[in-house]
DNA sequence: GGCGCCGAACTGTGATCACAGTAAAGGATC
DNA sequence: GATCCTTTACTGTGATCACAGTTCGGCGCC
C-alpha cells in the first residue's frame, strides 16, 4: 500500500511553528541548561510576534520543559542528580511498557519496522563516528521514538516525550562520556527481540539500554 | 516544629487563576467530557481579559488536558476504552513507584503522614455517604496526592498529575458504579503497609487501587 | 581602588483591536 | 414539510501598546 506523498501541510499555526521549533531544540539538546531565553528573543528568531512565542514558551513551561525564576524569566533548566533520577525512573518505567505494546501490536509484521529501526541505527553510528553530539542524541531518540510509535500509544507516549523534553539538555553531556566506557548495545539486543517477537525480551533490553543511559547521564552531571 | 501561616500568596498573576480554576475543575470532574470552551468564556467567568484565559487554554492542550478540534475549537476530551486503558497503564506504572519512595522517605517518621491521609480517607467515606461525586473524586484524588507529596519527587508527580488531568472528567463517572460492585479498601492496606514501614507492601497496595479503579472506569465508559 | 547607589534598558504580563475561518441559524426553494 | 444555501454571529489567532517589576550598567562616593 504506497502512502502518498505527506499532506503538504496546508497551514501551519505561528503558535505552533515556533513550538515545533523550541521543542526540537530541547529535546537534541541544541539549548544549554541554564541558558536563559527571552519571549522578543524567540519572537524575533523566527519573525513572529510576542504572541505565538508567548504561547509556545508558556506551553513548554507547563511540561517543565522551560522553567521560569521566582521573577519570571525564563530559563532552560538544569536537572540535579535528584531529578535526573526522577526522570530516569519514569522512563524506565514507561519505555519497556510502551516498548512491549509495540511489538505485541506489530505481531510478525516487523520488517518495516526494523528497516526504519536500523536506519536510526545506522545514523546514530554516524553520528559518533562524526563526533556530531547533537546527531547522536537526534539519533538514538529517533531511535526509541520509532519503535514506541509502533505501540500506537499516543498518551504514554506523550508522557515519555515530556520526560525526554526535561533530559534533553543534559543529554547532550552525555555524548561526552561515551568511549570512557565500554558500553554494550542494547540497540542490536533490541532488534533482535522484535525480530523473534519476544516482547518480553525486548522490554528488558529497553530496560537495559535506558538503565545504560542513566548511568551516563550521572556519570555526566558532575 | 509548628508551621507559620502560609505565605499569603504574594501576588496572584491573572493566567495562574485561570490556569489554577481550570485545572481544579478538570481533575474533580466538574467538567463534563465532550463539553466545549470558549476562550471569551473562561475570561468573562474569572473576570479577566482574553490573554491570561488563553494562555491557561493553551497549557491545558498542551497538558492533554483539553482538547482541539481540527478547526481550533476547544473541548473536554472524551478518552475512548483504549485511551483510558493507557492512562491507567501509565498511572498503575508510576504511582507504585511513587508510594514507594514516600515510604522509604518517611522511614518510621509517619505519624503526621498517617493521620493526613486518614483525614482524607474519612472524607472519602462521608462523599460517599452524602452522594457528592464531586466530593467523592477530590477526597480520592487527595488521599493519593498527599501520599505521593511525601515522595518529595516533583518530576514524576507532575507526570501522574498529567494523567489524572486527563482521567479527571471521566472519573466522575466512576462514582456511578460505586455500589454496584463490592470493593475491597485498599486504602486501609495501604495505611497499614505504610505504618509498618513495609514499602514494597504499599506499593503493592497502591497498585490493587489502582487496578480497581482501571476496572471501575473501564465498567463506567460504556 | 573598591563599594554602593541610581537610572536606563529590558523583561513578562495584560488589554485591546483587526482579521480570517467556522458553525449555526435563518430563509428561500423545491 | 424537508433540504439546501446564504448570511450572521462567534471562534481562535496574531499584532500592538501600555505598564510594573527586575536586572544590569555606569557613575559617584567613601
Amino acid at each position: 500500500m504506497p502512502e502518498g506523498p505527506v499532506q503538504a501541510e496546508p497551514r501551519q499555526p505561528a503558535n505552533e511553528q515556533v513550538y515545533r521549533s523550541l521543542r526540537a531544540e530541547l529535546l537534541e539538546g541544541a539549548l544549554e541548561p541554564g541558558a536563559s531565553l527571552t519571549i522578543r528573543g524567540v519572537a524575533a528568531a523566527l519573525d513572529v510576534s510576542m504572541t505565538p512565542a508567548r504561547e509556545a514558551v508558556r506551553q513548554l513551561v507547563a511540561e517543565r520543559a522551560l522553567a521560569l525564576t521566582p521573577s519570571g524569566r525564563i530559563l532552560v533548566p538544569l536537572p540535579n542528580a535528584a531529578e535526573l533520577d526522577e526522570l530516569f525512573a519514569a522512563r524506565r518505567l514507561l519505555e519497556p511498557e510502551l516498548a512491549e505494546r509495540a511489538a505485541r501490536r506489530v505481531g510478525r509484521r516487523v520488517g518495516g519496522l526494523l528497516k526504519a529501526l536500523h536506519a536510526q541505527d545506522d545514523a546514530l553510528e554516524a553520528a559518533i563516528a562524526a563526533g556530531d553530539a547533537q546527531g547522536y542524541v537526534r539519533a538514538n531518540m529517533g531511535f526509541h521514538a520509532s519503535l514506541y510509535a509502533a505501540a500506537g500509544s499516543p498518551a504514554l507516549m506523550a508522557l515519555v516525550e515530556s520526560v525526554w523534553l526535561q533530559t534533553g539538555p543534559t543529554m547532550r553531556r552525555v555524548y561526552g562520556v561515551i568511549g570512557t566506557r565500554a558500553l554494550q548495545d542494547f540497540h542490536e539486543t533490541a532488534l533482535a527481540a522484535l525480530s523473534d517477537g519476544d516482547a518480553k525480551a525486548l522490554a528488558e533490553a529497553i530496560r537495559a539500554d535506558v538503565d545504560q543511559g542513566a548511568a551516563l547521564a550521572a556519570e555526566a552531571a558532575d
